[in-house]
RNA sequence: GGGCAGGUACCCAAGCGGCCAAAGGGGGCAGACUGUAAAUCUGCUGGCUUAUGUCUUCCAAGGUUCGAAUCCUUGCCUGCCCA
């Protein structure tokens, strides 16, 4: 194991707050001499195991200790995923079956694994200490925390000077992720800076149940692809881990200049200075072949590069569309026309024929490379023949008429 | 328990008897411009056989009216004040 200032290097690495690196370090220190791993806590919400680049700043983090040799236990809060994280919209969420919450953590694993070794990784449960708990161990849990101090919480506070509904039920979020770490005997727990309060909450909560408290690191919220609000699937700004790779590469390319600084600083390892040098075209999508290959392996990542290059730069058509459609007579009007509106319908992309008609009319629709803006218009179509159809900007589909 | 203010399209928010499929903003989509960028400008943004047509919408259910998002009743939900 290496020495408590090299460790340190790593560990900051990245870091927006240590809470408190004096206690990080003794804590360190400890380890070394006693020869015993620190563990490392952060908790996921068991009802989105579809991962996105947003939650991979802290599962890279989670590795650096585990390159270290600490313990790092990946908590899956299907207990407090019942409560539902109230940062601003918040609504109580069903719980989870058993077997749900099972088949949502293989999907975490799945993911995570792709940066996690598995070997090193606990997996943990909050539902396996909360779900036996009783009214008697909840109350007595209730009272170690005051009311005003959690209405310090920002949104708690910010909702309340809004009069906005704030639910009781609510405040047991941050109590039980803090307990979290009382059962666990967290030495240290990663968050994002919006988890800070509920990190905070652990450090007190272990010091009342005469624990040594954790050391709280939070890492800066990973902006999506819209470069303002933070990557979630909710908002749609999010690049999923199982996004294919050609989504994924086309999904970093459409990110501004200034965030894709921002990505090289906290999703690669990349040097920064190196990055900046090279012209932000060129910069980016080396950086996407960077991300998906991570994820979907080297080869995968050339790919993407090349057929980005082939779509988009040269302007041609894809070997691979995004959708085929298969036309048969009764989509034909006598037998061989059909409306463009109707096509363009069929493919999909689009949820109504009025989306179809408007897409035609403003000019997003192409086929054969002809662009068609007129939505009356009606495509002959010649049995066994392939129509080449682009949808949109970036949509590709191949359309053929065939009697199967 | 009592009083008051609210609940409008994806979100915020105007409208307070017909001119309302409903202003404005955000978001989204498309076009121009580009580096598939970003920024900017323009347009679109309930559905349908695209029709100056029709159907379904303004928390829910009833009611008043030739006509209701708008008025009345009841219910549900939210916030504030008093107890």
């Amino acid at each position: 194991m290496k020495d408590v200032a090299q460790q340190l290097d790593l560990i900051l690495r990245g870091a927006v707050e240590v809470i408190q690196q004096t206690e990080l370090e003794a804590k360190l220190k400890r380890s070394l001499s006693e020869k015993r791993p620190l563990r490392i806590k952060a908790g996921f919400d068991p009802t989105a195991p579809d991962l996105h680049l947003g939650h991979t700043v802290l599962i890279h983090k989670l590795k650096h200790f585990q390159d270290l040799g600490h313990q790092v236990i990946f908590l899956i809060g299907d207990f407090t995923g019942m409560i539902g994280d109230p940062t601003g919209v918040s609504e109580t969420r069903r719980a989870l079956t058993k077997e749900q919450v099972q088949e949502n953590a293989k999907t975490y694993q799945r993911q995570i694994f792709k940066i996690l070794d598995p070997e090193k990784t606990t997996i943990d449960f909050n539902s396996r200490w909360m779900g036996p708990m009783t009214a008697d161990g909840l109350i007595q849990l209730a009272a170690h925390y005051r009311v005003a101090r959690m209405m310090e919480r920002d949104d708690f506070h910010k909702r309340y000077h809004e009069q906005k509904p704030i639910s009781v039920h609510e405040f047991l979020y941050p109590l039980v992720q803090g307990y979290d770490s009382v059962a666990l005997k967290a030495d240290v727990e990663l968050g994002g800076t919006d988890q800070k309060f509920n990190l905070l909450v652990g450090r007190e909560l272990q010091r009342d149940y005469g624990q040594e408290s954790q050391v709280v690191i939070t890492m800066p919220l990973l902006e999506g692809t819209d470069g303002v609000k933070k990557m979630s699937k909710s908002v749609g700004n999010y690049i999923a881990l199982e996004d294919k790779p050609g989504e994924m590469f086309g999904k970093v390319m459409s990110i501004s200049d200034q965030l894709m600084y921002r990505y090289y600083e906290l999703l690669t390892t990349e040097d920064l200075g190196r990055a900046r040098s090279l012209h932000p075209m060129e910069a980016k999508q080396t950086l996407a072949e960077l991300i998906v290959a991570q994820y979907h392996g080297a080869e995968a990542g050339k790919q993407a590069r090349a057929e980005f290059a082939q779509k988009f730069q040269k302007q041609e058509f894809p070997d691979e569309p995004d959708v085929r459609v298969q036309l048969n007579s009764s989509d034909l009007r006598d037998g061989k026309v059909i409306g463009i509106v109707d096509l363009v319908a069929k493919t999909g992309l689009v949820p109504s024929k009025s989306e179809a008609r408007r897409l035609i009319i403003q000019g997003g629709v192409e086929i054969d490379g002809q662009k068609q803006s007129d939505a009356n218009t009606t495509l002959q179509v010649v049995h066994g023949k392939q129509y080449r159809l682009k949808v949109g900007r970036r949509k590709f589909v191949i359309v053929e008429y065939r009697e199967s």
